[in-house]
DNA sequence: TTGTAGGCGTTATCAG
DNA sequence: CTGATAACGCCTACAA
């Protein structure tokens, strides 16, 4: 069933068919209702290959991230599908995975489709070498390209980025001012945003008179690994009298490693997560963390694409603060 | 820069550039070779709705899930991406929310797209009233479309379950084995799982001469909302000394009530999960749950997918078993 | 091995 | 307001 059949059962010419499907108002409302009335009759549904060709556009937009099972990434990914639904665009997922190759890959995937947008969720697309992000300069010449908690300046491509720097930051300084003299901080892969974060965390430290070196680490992923980590590091003699961490899984480890070796939370231990994810109010106690607005991120995100797709002139970088939530982890003031 | 460019600059007909861009072996080598080269050169990646229109199928499955930020189903739309990306195809994700309505209108866009498939993620695509399924069996005699965690008998559409019923009975047999004789069971929605559960669950009361009646509940989401919950079942004066549920979202916040409430676990109240997610390890004590095997349940749609796609004859329903995982919220026996 | 020509289902531009 | 007709870019018999 195509347009010839509608038109054929309707007497009248394609042209006036695809006005109805378009919504034209050069059809007079007799020809409208009867072109209508076959097609509903005949559950006709245009082809969307077909308009694509024509069109070349499918109202499309690709995401890509490199894990949509990560606790945070999944609600990016989820809030961003529902946004993008809302202003009648699909979403093609991709999950790349860490390598570059994958990465390259996905994108070109994406792009040879004809993709409206890329959307890359998570700060995992911006390799060390800016040599590997030439691909993402590339793709940013042919379609809009949105980086969720990444920068990469002179790219052409915009960012919607939290400070992570600045929460980091204030948490170390809320750790410092509630007495914590040690502290150290976990983060779990030198990503954009670790860094920044990692910076956060310097900057803290160093305002107050403390020295940042050799008080942050690389950890592995996952509950058991980080609670081993810490007792690794305790291990070789390290003292720290909090953890700060660059998402709450972490944290939820270092509060499995205070529960384990007997250390009171917080009197002993000060541990701050990121993210305000589940698993922040699932440990007891519950983890005190930053909640950097993934909702606003994926609004504000969504809603530059469509102006940009539209044809309007946003900024290429937008950034927000996150905001400060204190539970149990951390000592009263 | 399109198929008549490259032949043009390759001095050849579009026919065999079509041909090579499509591997046949009817093409000289040296040809070959001199078209690829143009293609390189000017960087010509084909079309993808011009070849769609003429093959129809753009090599697209369409998932749709309720919630992909739920961390059940997050992990199952990563890897059935991965797993549909490594057979060529690419994910069309639709978070379709809870209402009939909206998962029709998501159904009809992938449908209006031609994808070549349809995986419905998570049981909530299963009505309660059969009229309102009519649209799923529509669905599946243009393609196939498989459910996973969810049956749907008579509509020509494949299933992949696991048998949670069997789980939830086994995990109350194996409470009760442990000493429990007033054991609840918590579940979030009367979906086709939701239900399994709740008949694994009567099933082993009911086998060990216990009365099921009135100690099954549907319990709000959230981890304080379960907490809160369970204070309130005890402040209505039910007794009970085990608390079996539906996913470890609901069990964290058993544990949480626990907790609270100064009862020992597993002592005086012994708790299950289900899922065995990041939730069940994140909590203390750890939680006693069923692994469903997701990764099983993703790999074997897929494959089966494939094998449909590829005419062959597969059967429509597959289960398999869950397998139980006791960690410290549950005696030893 | 290569080329020609028709078809896939729309949209859009002109005439009328 | 309506109708021919030419794109859109690729695939594939069928011919050579």
């Amino acid at each position: 069933m195509n347009i010839y059949d509608i038109s054929r059962l309707a007497g009248v010419s394609i042209a006036t068919v695809s006005r109805v499907l378009n919504g034209s108002d050069k059809v007079s409302d007799a020809t409208r209702q009867k072109v209508l009335d076959i097609m509903e009759q005949n559950g006709y549904t245009p082809n969307a290959f077909a308009r694509g060709l024509g069109l070349n556009t499918m109202r499309t937009v690709g995401i890509l991230c490199a894990d949509s099972s990560d606790i945070y990434l999944a609600k990016v990914i989820y809030l961003l599908e529902r946004e993008l639904w809302k202003q009648g665009y699909a979403s093609m997922l991709c999950c790349t995975g860490y390598r570059l190759e994958e990465k390259e890959k996905y994108l070109q995937l994406l792009l040879s489709r004809s993709v409206d947008a890329l959307i890359l969720a998570g700060s995992q697309f911006i390799e060390e070498k800016s040599e590997d992000n030439g691909y993402l300069c590339e793709a940013a010449k042919k379609v809009p390209v949105f980086l969720l908690n990444g920068v990469l300046a002179g790219s052409g491509a915009y960012s919607v980025v939290c400070d992570d720097a600045l929460a980091v930051k204030e948490l170390a300084d809320s750790l410092i001012e509630r007495g914590s003299r040690q502290p150290v901080f976990l983060y779990r892969s030198p990503s954009y945003s670790g860094k920044q974060k990692l910076s956060g965390f310097r900057r803290s430290l160093a305002e107050h008179g403390l020295c940042p070196d050799g008080r942050s680490f690389l950890c592995p992923a996952g509950i058991p690994e980080t609670a081993r980590f810490l007792e690794s590091l305790q291990a070789e003699g390290l003292c720290f009298d909090a953890c700060l961490s660059s998402d709450d899984e972490l944290a939820a480890g270092a509060v499995k490693y205070a529960l384990a070796g007997g250390k009171r939370i917080p009197d002993e231990l000060q541990i701050t997560g990121y993210n305000n994810s589940l698993l922040s109010v699932c440990s007891t106690p519950e983890i005190t963390t930053a909640d950097n607005r993934v909702e606003f991120l994926c609004t504000t995100a969504v809603s530059l694409l469509m102006q940009v797709l539209g044809g309007k002139d946003v900024p290429e970088r937008t950034m927000y603060s996150a905001n400060l939530i204190h539970r149990a982890t951390t000592r009263p003031l």
